[in-house]
DNA sequence: TAGATTGTTAATCGATTAACAATC
DNA sequence: TAGATTGTTAATCGATTAACAATC
């Protein structure tokens, strides 16, 4: 099997997800004007191990030279086209509070492959306002979007309760991926693909090591108590 | 080794991150008024297979009745005391643009186990504005924080550029859990814990995936091709 | 050629899953 | 007791790692 085809079939999960990381580190060596790196350097700058960065990229060709390392180009860009970022992915997002806002106002989709083309919201009173360039439409004009704009991915920035009716909505407009920023899970048809990203797990994963590290002082002594017990 | 020592000796990393998962469902239930659960209908509500919930479960402690279920409000209870949710962690947050103003008018850290205590920003000529209730504090008082206010996680909103300089200041003042809005890779002491959250990432990964789905149709036709070839 | 670094192999490790004995 | 569901076991699967042959 041809590595482009190897490609295609099947890039193991975990290797998915950590090749926004080196397109990312690889952008930034570009902008600071290194064309070739190892793959010690760049697994560094991308907080992975270098054996973990070279098995990721083997599933993608072979685009390095040994004894010399990697083109940080041609390797940006082969990582782009694996990733289908050649085109620039048209995207919604729904709920236009405090965190929809913001993210209508995030520069950094633009800059990586993405292209903020609606805000919605479901509220009609807000309904016309603008956040930035762009007018808050209304869920009826979903369908449009996508017939007409080619609209693939939509963003969920509404309270938990809302979340669902929303996904609804995208569903139903033919949106299958979507990115939900609500504390929830949705309930959605097995070929939608959904993201979660939740801000309050994140925090609730760095406390439990918080906690275990303020705690192991006392765990040490309980430890101590249970040797006398045996 | 009793359940209670196994909770706190080693629970696998990917139990821990689904925790405020579970959480979050038992929550939701006990708002609903239910008040016992079974581990398929905790696991549908969550989003994961029983036989993983009961896995994940097993390593807090035996909190189930076989036969009947869990009790909602004694597994929250239990779930919460493994994470170090008894607490409320004091929270700063640093960078006070879009996101950082997003996050501290966010309600959602407050009901998970978190307490917004501080929001800061680099630049001096916003300090003094208030968010919400709260001012913007120069950096500078990072080091006050940590000792009289026990402030233990920083969470950076800042743009990349000075995301690693805002780190060296959380480490300095003594945080050793940092939560990174910003689009690169954080080096800070083998002691600190810092995990990312990055929204241009996510989208890329779905991207990954609508991409393959667009470009089924291709493959089987460039894999016609290679029959031939063969 | 000698030195360097990739791409791959094989071993290890950790996570998931299905099945079921234990037991309410 | 009979029915239901947990907690655990053992098998499987996928991810990580270290080592090194291939090769620039």
């Amino acid at each position: 099997m041809s590595a482009d085809v190897a490609a295609r079939r099947g890039i193991p999960d975990a290797s998915v997800a950590r090749l926004p990381g080196y397109l990312q580190a690889l952008t930034s060596l570009a902008e600071r004007g290194i064309s070739s790196v190892s793959s010690e350097e760049l697994a560094a700058a991308a907080g992975v191990s270098s054996a973990k960065l070279r098995k990721d990229l083997s599933h993608l060709g072979s685009y390095g030279v040994r004894g010399v390392g990697y083109e940080v180009d041609r390797l940006a860009y082969e990582i782009s086209t694996a990733l289908g970022l050649t085109q620039n992915w048209p995207v919604a997002i729904v709920g236009m509070g405090n965190l929809g806002r913001a993210l209508a106002s995030y520069s950094g989709f633009e800059t990586r492959g993405f292209n903020v083309i609606a805000l919605l919201d479901r509220d009609e009173s807000v309904v016309g306002n603008a956040v930035g360039d762009l007018p808050i439409r209304p869920m009826a004009d979903l369908g449009a979007l996508v017939r007409e704009d080619h609209l693939a991915i939509g963003v969920i920035a509404t309270p938990a309760d809302s979340a669902q009716d929303v996904a609804d909505h995208l569903v139903r407009a033919g949106v299958r991926s979507i990115l939900n920023f609500a504390p929830c899970v949705l309930d959605v048809p097995a070929d939608v693909m959904v993201r979660k990203v939740d801000m309050a797990t994140e925090l609730q994963i760095l406390a439990f090591h918080e906690q275990r590290r303020t705690g192991e002082l006392d765990l040490a002594a309980s430890d101590d108590v249970e040797g006398v017990a045996l």
